[in-house]
DNA sequence: AATGAATGAGGGTTCATTCAT
DNA sequence: TATGAATGAACCCTCATTCAT
């Protein structure tokens, strides 16, 4: 119902003047809103207006409110899990990776999505779609403990109980959208460098070999 | 489970026992369901309906719905400040006045009060109530700065952007009420230590000295 | 289910201490606020408050908020009919009449009843306790038209539709309770004398007879 | 009753018709509604049914129901205000003037309006409105006044107390609402000059001279 | 591609009324 | 006599959603 992208028909380089409003931009400005005032006191209308359009174009573009829920989630899952794979693809290291996982992921969080969605609210998406998010959630963190725990395996991190670590530092990341200020004095890139530190330091056996928070 | 009288006389229907509603009660469920489905999409039904009375009763006791969530707000900045007070009366040691502030907020949130309210989304209270709200939070973030940089003057913990860590240490506090299941293995206790050691190593200039997170 | 005046039992002179609510006092206190707020506007929580007791308590006197409103209009009713009665049976002057029933009337709504209801709204009141008033209404106003008409009959008054001037006057009346204010500095008396100069020379074929509104 | 194709091409389910619901037409439904049922016991409902729409759709053109009433009390005071204008615009005669006063008014607010809403309850309207309102009624009171005042300073008029004399009229003319009947056998021309004549004799010193009331 | 207009469902809040004490 | 506590019905208002244009 939404297909474009054909290449054929709509083509014609820039004639057709494109949409002020897409779907990106839908998601990201969605996405924004959502972080600061919580997606059930989010009404169409408040997203429709940070677009510069009525509610009723949104419809255009979307299937429903739920939709855009969906789709904000979808993509701050998206990010999330191609920074873990990006980290394992590029060194053995766990504390690397580590640091590789919340430099990606706070900089697109950050930097591209305005932001991602990522408190989920029971009900707040049907229960088909909230299982998929969720499922795709419980692999993230799986993936974030089995970085930890393979660390602990090495000796390179200590022994903890690595499901509470995981929890510790999702809570912090998911943190990050309720204060970040995208105008203030720190940067996405220092955030990011700082919380990696700072984390790997408290899982480090061997601590005093990285590099400190804050030289 | 409420029957007083034996059985004999009021048996039959009488089993009605006077309503145990008090505003204490009132709160702690508010907090529960409103941590779980969230403050918006969270109906006063379905707190009538978690207390066993009708909507209406709750205006008994309670002025608004604004009303309950700025209460549970206060309670759970009450307990967090208590936590820093008794922190800082018990010892001079920052780094053993976080191992406390961590203990006494995470057992109070999660075994008094079910799960405090954290979130505040903006619009969610009036303006008045809302800077009120807000400003003790910042006192609250303050005091914690505060232990952090004390420690980094003494040298107990390692130069770093105080600001970020204490975001980073509130955003996995703030996050446990969206995790933690009461009946699941992993007892408030266990958890507070757990977080404790996890931030405090992460601080710490000697972290070989601190107990290990799982010994 | 209210009888009292029995005599026999709680007799004792002024043993009782007679209690502090009386029908009398509810029914004052409650015509007051129906005018100043409106009977729909009304609560029975203003009532009580401003009788110095509870809205339950208010049940113990009468029977429900549509009782008030019907015995408020009975009085001022009462009150009417009564001004009109005394006022055919003093004088057969037809002008002479209409000054009688200016004054009783207006003076004891402002006076004794602190200003009756007046105003009827369609659906106030049930439609059995509805007809009964618009009916001592309609009759009320039949005696009125019957002084006019008969002024009119005997030369005394100018010809004219006697039911719109009845109308107009009764509009004049009604409208008091709107705008007087008892610690005002025209007393009731002066009022009603106004009232009935004005009109009554509305109506005089002779009216150089008639006094002056202000001497 | 509404049809206007004559039932050839559109008839079927085409008779819907653009739904002629205006601001226009919502004051004015709603100012019938409120003079019979009063303000506070009138539903949104009870307006939406009158006009043929939902509820919700009242919505889409009026902020409020307070901002009903007060959109109708600032059209009954335009009327009232003009025709004051227009009358000492077209003549110097006092008596003549309250003529032209009372026809306009009345005219207007029985043929235009279907009844301007007139009684305004305390508590009804926001205290900034109220002022407002109450602040334009006391203006439009103040020039009823200037006129009787004229009148008696050149000896057209009796000596009186204009306030009460103009709280007598304004009594009378806001009373029209409540007894009014569009179908029934008093145009609003009759009414009018009823009661203008009427209201006009009571104040001449020589109303000898004006037309009688019902020649 | 976009909008004005309309709607149904639901949520917060008030209030008359009841009842046990 | 009087009250605290509770309830059901109703009302105002909002909002996601639709549809004709």
């Amino acid at each position: 119902m939404a297909g474009r992208l054909g290449g054929v028909a709509g083509a014609g380089k820039r004639a057709k003047a494109r949409p002020n409003v897409t779907r990106e931009r839908i998601l990201a400005e969605s996405a924004r809103v959502f972080n600061r005032r919580g997606y059930d006191a989010t009404t169409l209308d408040d997203i429709a207006r940070a677009l510069g359009v009525t509610k009723a174009a949104l419809y255009y573009y979307v299937e429903n409110k739920e939709d855009v829920l969906y789709q904000c989630h979808t993509k701050a899952l998206d990010l999330a899990t191609d920074a873990v794979q990006t980290a394992l693809a590029q060194t053995p290291a766990p504390d690397e990776q580590l640091r590789i996982v919340f430099r990606r992921y706070i900089e697109g969080m950050t930097d591209q999505l305005a932001g991602a969605v990522v408190l989920l609210y029971e009900g707040a998406l049907s229960p088909a779609l909230n299982r998929r998010i969720l499922d795709r959630r419980d692999a993230y963190e799986r993936m974030l403990r089995g970085i930890v725990e393979d660390g602990i395996a090495r000796g390179i991190f200590v022994p903890c109980d690595s499901k509470l670590v995981v929890f510790a530092i999702l809570g912090a990341l998911n943190w990050i959208p309720r204060w970040y200020d995208a105008a203030g004095p720190r940067a996405a890139t220092d955030i990011a460098t700082s919380f990696a530190e700072f984390f790997v330091r408290g899982l480090s056996t061997n601590p005093s070999s990285t590099t400190l928070l804050r030289p």
